[in-house]
DNA sequence: GAGTGGTCTAGACCACCTT
DNA sequence: AGGTGGTCTAGACCACTCG
């Protein structure tokens, strides 16, 4: 029955995780470097990084490379489903939204997405890459992968927009249905560095494929969020076997 | 531009990667303890446990506590908003589900509980936790609180069955409306041992308040999943703003 | 240039699981 | 009893960020 062993590491997840209750490390702080928790827990980096680790699974504090470790501000609720605007989302929760463009180039389509999509072999689709933040801080990597057909100069538009009202407002594409996978995994290459992760942090996956409303397949959008960063909330009005 | 700095942890990733993917470590079988593959690579453990670690963030192996590392299995596919049963759900798979009930009591309401459904302060909840397996791999815990006016001596049934039919067939109720909440975090106490998961490891976790078709909340139930052993797929039909 | 995390060495003892 | 991961020591050098 013993709740929990008392390592040397439990005892510092313990404390931090006091002083994170209680709000006398408050969000968005700094944590003392691990060295100097070493020396204030009498112990190593080592034992004070498992520590630290356990924490960031629990998405409460966050690493930014070589910058230092940060405690987490509140999730971002967030329904994929709904297909609210990320800034009007961010707004509406009281925080403050910022898009950066990476990338618009068209490339060749990836394996994976041939046969998601239901590509030709060795089709071309135009890659739209932005990053997303909340508060100055980068929470989420996107790829959108768009059938050039339908979007044609829509490097010449304003990508830094909500690319659903772009589609709308200027190539006349409404979505019909979609369907999402929403995947935990690890941070990796671009993504990685754009929310200036640790390879191999972990981050959660949603993909998407849209058709519009005529049933044909006209992007696939992959993001990458901080796991920290998100907690994803659907309302479910009527489920499968109730009619 | 740099892909990837040369790290030892990032060669011995690549190396068992190679593995993985041409199914010379196939999905099930467990790896070298990490002794012998900090001699293979002519390292220390502690990088090998890092490389470990990264793998276990992508999904790819997984640990059971004391027991070794594992290459895991594909992962479920799962739509929470569907309610299929978990039996069904998994032999659609072709796979072997099985349920173990843990307990069932009748426990003061968790605080967060309280406000989340509404409840009145020091109320009292039916908990029903149990232990979902896969292939004999436990993959999901679940707990499940109700309010016990509605499901008088549930502690006599048969719990290891799918609940909602238990719901309906027994008591009459049937789900209306739900809210889900789908939060990457970590895996803590009861949760954590029952997956013969190391205290910290990253889980998925579902939370799922139920109203019935009156719209009463009957129950709530929390779902903690290994993290790679799901991928969670929702089909959309219609977009909230299409109509 | 100082400070930070990222990586790494070469060990050690312990708790738990398997046989 | 022997093997495994869990935890820990006491250091070290490197790569990157920031002022």
């Amino acid at each position: 029955m013993s709740e929990q062993r008392t390592t040397q590491s439990s005892a510092i997840i313990g404390a931090l995780r006091q002083q994170l209750n209680s709000q006398t490390l408050a969000a968005g702080n700094k944590l003392p470097a691990e060295r100097e928790l070493a020396d204030l827990f009498d112990t190593t980096r080592i034992t004070v990084k498992e520590a630290l680790h356990h924490l960031e699974a629990e998405g409460l504090i966050y690493r930014e490379e070589r910058r230092g470790w940060f405690v987490s501000r509140p999730r971002l609720v967030y329904n994929p489903v709904s297909r609210s605007h990320f800034h009007a989302l961010v707004a509406a929760q009281q925080r403050v939204a910022t898009t950066r463009v990476l990338s618009c180039e068209t490339v060749l389509a990836p394996a994976e997405l041939v046969s998601d999509m239901a590509l030709a072999p060795l089709s071309r689709l135009t890659r739209i890459c932005r990053l997303r933040s909340i508060d100055r801080r980068p929470v989420l990597y996107t790829e959108h992968y768009l059938i050039p057909e339908y979007f044609p100069a829509i490097g010449e538009q304003d990508l830094s927009q909500s690319l659903t009202r772009l589609y709308e407002h200027q190539y006349g594409l409404r979505y019909g249905r979609s369907r999402f996978d929403i995947c935990p995994t690890a941070a990796r290459g671009e993504a990685a560095r754009a929310l200036s992760l640790a390879e191999g942090s972990p981050v959660l996956a949603v993909t998407r494929i849209n058709y519009d409303q005529q049933g044909r397949i006209i992007d696939c959008d992959r993001e990458i969020w901080r796991h920290d960063a998100v907690r994803i909330r659907i309302d479910s009005q009527e489920p499968a076997f109730s009619g």
